[in-house]
DNA sequence: CCTCCATTCCC
DNA sequence: CGGGAATGGAG
């Protein structure tokens, strides 16, 4: 008793100045193992990690002030509730050699170790639900022993009513312990009497430990989502899939944070319970955004939410996209500019006076010299008022029509009177009638809103439309003709760079022609002309002294960069990127880049210009979530490889993830994972070529497909809807419209083609007519290929592995094998060129080099 | 008797 | 050691 008195007076002393602290808790989150899991190694419980340092760590207690020289740390086993803390049915076990002991785990400490108990190979054992209560009972049976041994020293027994109790109180606890939540509790003990241990500190917990496996406290995860953007109507049904949850317990959550994290909107996605696949899906409804007139999208994130404990997933990013009708009100569909039939009319009646008509300062156009030659039959068959006013002469024009047979003898008719009209009006000749006349005749339409302009570009009548210019020029009133729109949108403008007659641009653009107007697929002329591959008519509309909207975005929210990328048009590009157009400009319906743009068309020389020369963003990813290198990548086949090497040359970033969220969370492995999955398809792109056989070209089939999808993109991005003629037409008009065509590719300096007759190949479907194009242009002042060249190229050749594809090009695919096996078959390849063609010159390794895509080469060449 | 899902077992 | 299939109890 005595002895006990004086463990008291110890005890009150030393629990005022001593102190447990937990250096290092044990982790939040750790997988329960049952018993039958529990052969062999298992995974150990560690501690918390610090965010600055990934060593490992195990959960840590350090006794401070400790008043024995010796003390001992005990770690049990608790439930984690904080009001009603006892001992967990959960066995905490700890690894010792071969063999695990159950709690309570002792560790001794002392000066040596600086008081610092580390527990080491600590598991948690999962108690069947069906023992939960015997265990309770056995932990509550050594409790109470432990208590009563603390009085009745060595002989202490639990009588039959105190088991009784015991077996209640387990029956009750058994139905409330939180299965999937422990918690480490720490005990300072010394060594009394017969080294039997004492506690002396206060117990200590660590924060909960949740079991890892359960849906109510493991990990929650958004693994992965069918979408990433919808309307800002909300409404659409989006699906998730999961880390397991409870279906009664989980709610997905929107939410919108501004530039310093807070959140400024938020809202629930709606699903029931039967939403929830078996633990693993969620398919939930959006919600509206806050707001339902926005012009541009909303960035907002996902995530998930469990009521019961708080605990959040990882965000997904997601869209709002604004509402196609606030994306066209935007953009003003009729400028100001817009002119009509009516308002036309109306300025003549109120402005009759002639006063104004004048020839301006500048002829626009050269006309045709059988064009000026008058008949003196016409001259008097026009100033005959009888004629004038006779029905048949209304006939003619009152109704262009379509018709083939009419059409003919409508422009005939209207061809005549049109050179008649201009030399009368040139000799100042019955000036009021013939003035009067030829504002009646121009401003008929025909029942497709076509004014006599519209319809001689739309005929290819273009002596007749440079005619109508010309007489417009000297008729300011009458001038604004120039931007009157037809049934479907479309200005003379707009028909006259799909007709590519630069000339005809020219001139209507400076009688005051607005480039800026839309037609019904909200495209301006220059989305024509680009469509077209209208060159000429591209560089006249840059350079007109009107401000042209580069960044105008069609109905299908693609700017002329865009098309130019689609198309595969470099010259385009190139122009319009130097012209100020944005590189980095979004379509509103995907958000892609002209890179996205170009690599889902694939059009390897677009894409490598646009990262060789522009500043491109090449990580910028779309509504999909998907930068242009992943794009790439989700293309598999031939083609797609090509593309990756490109990029992989311009350091694209592989470690950008899409929204398939990787499970592993760990960024570095994510990224080596990547750079891996590069890698092998980079090696895999040597090994397809390598076993090729040599008489296929490679390519041939994919590009039909292209050109398939091209053709479709077209035909929507050109015709739309209610749009009177077919695609064909539209391409059967003598401009260069031939989607897939790569010519330009060939040229390695970009040059603005003013020629109206500009070459397009009709197929590329061999390598011969190519090849010796590129060969036939030598030239006696250029400079001839020397071995110094070979040199510069020869290592970047046979690093890409180009000098094969140059080998196929060349003629020379069936020396790939042999030529392998040597130790340089660049050079070997370019002996036997050189032998063939001794008089190649820089020029034409040049354009072969562009012909197979090798653009680094061709720097190497240029370096002086 | 069915579905769901916590538990248990297996690789 | 982490993923996942099988089982069987509960509702």
């Amino acid at each position: 008793m005595y002895l006990y008195c004086i463990i008291l007076f110890i005890f009150k002393i030393v629990v005022e100045h001593t102190q447990l602290r937990i250096l290092i808790q044990p982790v939040e989150k750790f997988r329960f193992r049952y018993k039958s899991e529990m052969s062999g190694n298992y995974s150990t419980l560690l501690g918390e990690r610090e965010k600055t340092n990934y060593k490992k760590q195990v959960p840590t207690i350090q006794l401070v002030n400790c008043p024995f020289k010796i003390a001992v740390i005990r770690c049990t086993l608790v439930t984690a509730d904080e009001e009603n803390r006892f001992p967990h049915a959960h066995h905490l076990v700890r690894k010792n050699g071969n063999t695990d002991t159950d709690d309570p785990h002792d560790i001794e400490v002392s000066s040596e170790n600086n008081f610092i108990a580390k527990f080491y190979n600590m598991g948690i054992i999962h108690t069947a639900k069906k023992h939960v209560r015997d265990e309770i009972v056995r932990r509550k049976r050594i409790e109470l022993l432990g208590e009563k041994e603390k009085v009745q020293f060595g002989n202490a027994t639990i009588s039959t009513r105190e088991d009784i109790q015991i077996k209640l109180e387990a029956e009750r606890i058994q139905m409330r312990m939180n299965l999937n939540t422990v918690a480490l509790c720490f005990q300072g003990f010394f060594y009394g009497e017969n080294n039997v241990l004492h506690p002396f500190t206060e117990k200590v917990y660590s924060h909960p430990i949740n079991n890892l496996k359960s849906a109510l406290t493991g990990d929650l995860k958004i693994c992965r989502i069918d979408k990433q953007s919808c309307s800002c109507e909300g409404n659409e049904e989006v699906f998730l899939l999961v880390e397991k949850v409870g279906k009664k317990n989980i709610k997905v959550k929107l939410y919108e944070i501004d530039n310093s994290d807070n959140i400024i909107w938020e809202a629930e996605g709606r699903f029931t319970e039967l939403d929830v696949h078996h633990q693993y899906a969620i398919v939930f409804k959006t919600p509206p955004y806050k707001d339902t007139n926005i012009t541009s999208p909303k960035e907002v994130f996902i995530r998930l939410e469990r009521p019961t404990d708080g605990e959040v997933s990882n965000s997904v990013m997601f869209v709002y996209k604004p509402l196609d009708k606030n994306l066209n009100r935007k953009r003003p569909r009729l400028a100001s500019t817009c002119e009509t039939v009516e308002s036309i009319e109306t300025d003549l009646m109120e402005n009759s006076s002639l006063e104004n008509y004048s020839p301006m300062n500048e002829t626009f156009v050269n006309l045709d010299n059988d064009i000026s030659s008058l008949t003196g039959e016409l001259k008097e068959l026009l100033n005959d008022d009888h004629y004038c006013n006779s029905e048949d002469f209304k006939t003619y024009f009152s109704d262009l029509s379509t018709l083939e047979s009419e059409k003919n003898f409508a422009n005939d008719i209207l061809q005549k009177v049109l050179r008649t009209l201009r030399d009368t009006a040139l000799t100042d000749n019955s000036k009021a009638t013939i003035i009067v006349m030829t504002r009646n005749i121009l401003l008929k339409t025909t029942q497709f809103g076509d004014t006599a302009l519209h319809f001689s570009l739309r005929h290819k009548e273009y002596k007749i439309s440079k005619c109508i210019v010309s007489i417009l020029s000297f008729d300011p009133l009458l001038s604004k003709i120039v931007n009157i729109q037809n049934s479907s949108g479309m200005t003379p403008l707009h028909l006259a760079v799909l007709r590519n007659q630069s000339d005809i641009v020219k001139a209507l653009l400076n009688i005051g022609a607005d480039p800026n107007l839309c037609d019904e697929a909200g495209a301006t002329s220059l989305h024509n002309a680009v469509i077209a591959r209208a060159s000429g008519c591209i560089d006249q509309l840059l350079r007109s002294s009107k401000n042209v909207n580069l960044e105008a975005h069609t109905e299908s929210g693609w700017t002329a960069l865009h098309l130019a990328a689609q198309v595969g048009s470099l010259l385009a590009v190139h122009v319009l990127i130097k012209a100020g157009a944005d590189v980095n400009s979004i379509d509103k319906l995907c958000g892609c880049t002209a890179l996205h743009i170009a690599v889902d068309a694939n059009h390897k020389h677009i894409v490598d210009y646009l990262l060789t020369t522009t500043k491109i963003d090449l990580n910028k990813k779309n509504f999909g979530g998907n930068t242009a290198l992943q794009s790439a990548v989700a293309k598999r086949g031939k083609c797609a490889e090509d593309l990756i090497k490109i990029f992989n040359k311009y350091g694209a970033d592989p470690k950008i993830r899409n929204n398939n969220i990787d499970r592993n969370d760990e960024e570095e492995n994510m990224s080596r994972l990547s750079a891996e999955i590069l890698i092998d398809i980079s090696d895999s792109v040597i090994d397809i070529e390598s076993s090729d056989s040599d008489d296929d070209f490679p390519e041939s089939d994919e590009s039909s497909c292209d050109l398939a999808q091209n053709d479709q993109k077209l035909m929507q991005l050109s015709c739309g809807r209610g749009c009177e003629y077919s695609v064909d037409e539209k391409l059967d008009s003598g401009c260069d419209m031939v989607p897939g065509d790569n010519s330009f590719a060939r040229s390695n300096s970009v040059v603005i083609n003013h020629s109206d007759a500009e070459e397009h190949p009709t197929n590329r479907a061999t390598t011969i007519p190519i090849s010796q194009k590129s060969m036939s242009s030598t030239r006696p002042w250029e400079d001839k290929l020397t071995d110094d060249h070979v040199h510069r190229i020869k290592d970047i050749l046979e690093r890409t592995g180009g000098w094969e594809r140059l080998a196929q090009h060349t003629n020379h695919g069936s020396l790939v094998r042999l030529y392998r096996k040597t130790s340089s078959p660049c050079s070997a390849l370019f002996t036997k060129i050189r032998l063939q063609q001794p008089d190649i010159t820089l020029q034409n390794v040049k354009n072969l080099l562009t012909d197979v895509q090798e653009f680094e080469a061709v720097s190497a060449l240029e370096k002086q």
